[in-house]
This record gives structure tokens, C-alpha cells and sequence, in this order.
DNA sequence: CAGAACTCGAACATGCCTGTTCGACTTACT
DNA sequence: AGTAAGTCGAACAGGCATGTTCGAGTTCTG
């Protein structure tokens, strides 16, 4: 196992620190610079340059990371069954992973070309949107509104969670269950 | 009436048209340059500045404007009565002016010292903050989140919805219905 | 140990944004 | 109509961020 890359033990290493480094950054600051993520990952400019040739594809990577990880969790994640208990396992299994996601991505939006974020971020959001809609279809979740509007809300609620709970207006164990209950909440008509 | 300034007919006309331009591009993107918000308002760079020394003048001038409108509305607004009803009217009246407040008082955040804005904030927030409160100690909204959790859920509701706006994702005409809908179910315990 | 891969700091070019100055021009008020 | 107030474009200074190059140092790998 010597072929296919010299000395890819530290690199390697390194490029995950940046890419960690990247990801928590632009959840704080949308336009976090590249001297900010070097820094925070403990490594040169420089060596940053080296492994990512431009911000824009660094954003990418760091979209790619979370994505990634965001597969991760949702892949191995069951979410048949009574769609308010899935969306209750989703959201407090992974709120964190979803607002961070949300946060980059829209770090992303604006660093990315138009069309490009979409394509990526389609397959995880579609999960999402179908676990919204077949609880609609099975009559638990109000028809009243469209499915889309929910995924927004959804969206809108985590990241805000997020923001709140880094501006320290929220504490970060009471936002999973805060999260759920005003969410399980809205998704269901509130008189009669 | 002609000894407290002269030219002020198209002086005060073009501030007028500067802050109405600030606010509008500060909605759309937090940083907008001062180029930027000149160009959207018809008036030179040059003209901008000798009305406002600095560009956080600008925007603090930006935010005390919008700051005022929503006192204006929210001042002359019956706010008594069904703590439902209330919040219906004041999301339904007014939605666009609340979400354009939260865009360009996050916009703010960056560009202005951090006591000073929440000082200016205070008075507005409070009032749909009591409304809330007063909702809960009739036992007409939930009390097993805290208000300031409920109170942020309307504040990224309404952020988000405007977003979507922008994005061309949702209908500005079905927004206030969705977010009075969403935020009124939002408000009350889903079972039992 | 020796070479190659990797890292790093300093320095440079470029570009955008902020503020400012200057001079010429247009416009409103008396 | 005349004067002062206001507008505008061009052009400058300073600052910060992006990429790039260079040379020297460090550390993995064989």
C-alpha cells in the first residue's frame, strides 16, 4: 500500500483538519476568509492553497464533507413507521448535522454558482421532503399547507435554532426537544 | 418657512430615496457595498456620502427607519383581546415589514457594535414579546416552551418565509396565510 | 540516512470596498 | 436672474482578501 501517494499520512490528516476548520467556520460566518479557516485549522495559508486551488472549490469540498456526512446519518437512519415518530428520531438525532448543513449551504449559495448547490444538495433534501409527504398522504400531517412550506419551515426553525444557540440565547441541550415539539406542533392543524 | 435649510426639498427627497434603497439591498444581502445601495437609489456615491459620513451611519440610519415604521404599525395596532386573533392580524398586516426588520437588523449585526443594536431593538421586540406572554398566561399558547424559544420561532419564521420570497420559492400572496397558519399551530401543544 | 513530500512565513500582484478631495455642472429658492 | 446648495464623475489613499511565488525548514518514507 505505497503506490498511489507518497507521504499521504499527514496530508491527509490535514486535509481533514481544514475541511473541519471550514465547515465550522462558515457555519459562523458565511464569509468566513481563508487566512479565518487556515487559522482555525491550525495550518498555513499557504498549505491550504495547496491542497484546495480556490476558495470556491474549498466551499465545495466543505459542502461535499457535510453532505457526506449528512448521507451518513440519514442512510442508516429508519425512518418507516409512524412519520411523527421518524421526523422526532430525525430531528433529535441530527439536528446539529441538518443546521450545520442548512448553515453552509447557505454559506455556499453565496460563494457557488447558481445551479450548482442544488444539484448536490437534491438527493438528502429529497429524503427529507419524502418523509413529509408520506405523512401527509397517510394522514398525520395537515394537507392544509404544502409540503414545501414544511421543508421550509423545518429549514428555517434548525438553522434559527443554530444561530441561537451560538449567540447563546438558547441552550444547546433544551434545542433538540424545543425543536421537536414546536415542529410535531405545526405540522398539525392547530383547531379541530 | 424657509429659515431652517435651504435646498431641502430634493436633499431631504434623495435621503429618502437612499435609506428606501438601503433597506431594500441590506434585505436582500447583508453586505451590500455603499456603491451598491447608491446605484439602486439613483444617486451617486459621492451624493450618498455627504448625507451619511460613514457607512454604519448609513445603516444605523437604515435600521432606525425601519425601526420606526414597525413602531408606527405595531403602535397603532389593537394588540388586546384573543391572543390568537392578535397575532393573526399582526402577522397578516404586516409580515413583510417584520421579515424586512429581522433581515436588515441581522444585516446590521455585522456592520454595527454589538450593545447597540438590541438598544435600539428593545422597545418593538417587547411587544410581540408580551403578546406572547400574555397569550401564555391565558392559557391560550403553550407553556411548556419558554416564550423567548416562541418568540425566536416567529423571528425565523418570518425571516424564512421572506427568503423564500426572494428566492421566488413561495408566493409573497400565500405568505401571511402559511405563516399565520404555521406559527398559530406552532403555538399550541400538538396532542392531548 | 537520504531524498522526496510537505509545510510555512514573507512578500508580491490584483481587485474590491471604503472614505475623501477636486472641479464642473445642474437645480432649487428668493 | 443670481446665488448658494446640491449633485456628479473621476481620481486618489488606505485597508483587507484572494491567489501566487520563493526559499528555507521540517518530517514522513524507503
Amino acid at each position: 500500500m505505497s503506490h498511489s501517494g507518497a507521504r499521504r499520512a499527514d496530508a491527509r490528516q490535514n486535509v481533514d483538519k481544514i475541511l473541519g476548520a471550514a465547515v465550522a467556520c462558515l457555519s459562523r460566518n458565511a464569509d468566513a476568509s481563508v487566512s479565518e479557516i487556515a487559522q482555525a485549522a491550525g495550518v498555513g495559508r499557504v498549505t491550504l492553497y495547496g491542497h484546495f486551488p480556490s476558495r470556491e472549490a474549498l466551499v465545495e469540498a466543505a459542502v461535499m464533507r457535510v453532505l457526506s456526512e449528512g448521507e451518513k446519518v440519514l442512510g442508516g437512519m429508519d425512518l418507516t413507521g409512524d412519520p411523527r415518530e421518524a421526523l422526532n428520531v430525525l430531528i433529535r438525532s441530527s439536528w446539529l448535522l441538518l443546521a450545520q448543513a442548512t448553515a453552509v449551504l447557505e454559506a455556499a449559495q453565496a460563494s457557488l454558482p447558481p445551479g450548482r448547490l442544488q444539484e448536490l444538495h437534491a438527493k438528502p433534501a429529497q429524503r427529507v421532503d419524502n418523509l413529509i409527504r408520506r405523512g401527509q398522504a397517510e394522514g398525520v400531517f395537515r394537507t392544509d399547507l404544502p409540503a414545501d412550506w414544511l421543508v421550509s419551515v423545518l429549514h428555517h426553525v434548525l438553522h434559527g435554532a443554530a444561530l441561537d444557540v451560538a449567540a447563546g440565547r438558547l441552550d444547546r441541550a433544551d434545542a433538540p426537544h424545543f425543536i421537536s415539539e414546536t415542529i410535531l406542533a405545526a405540522y398539525t392543524r392547530s383547531d379541530k
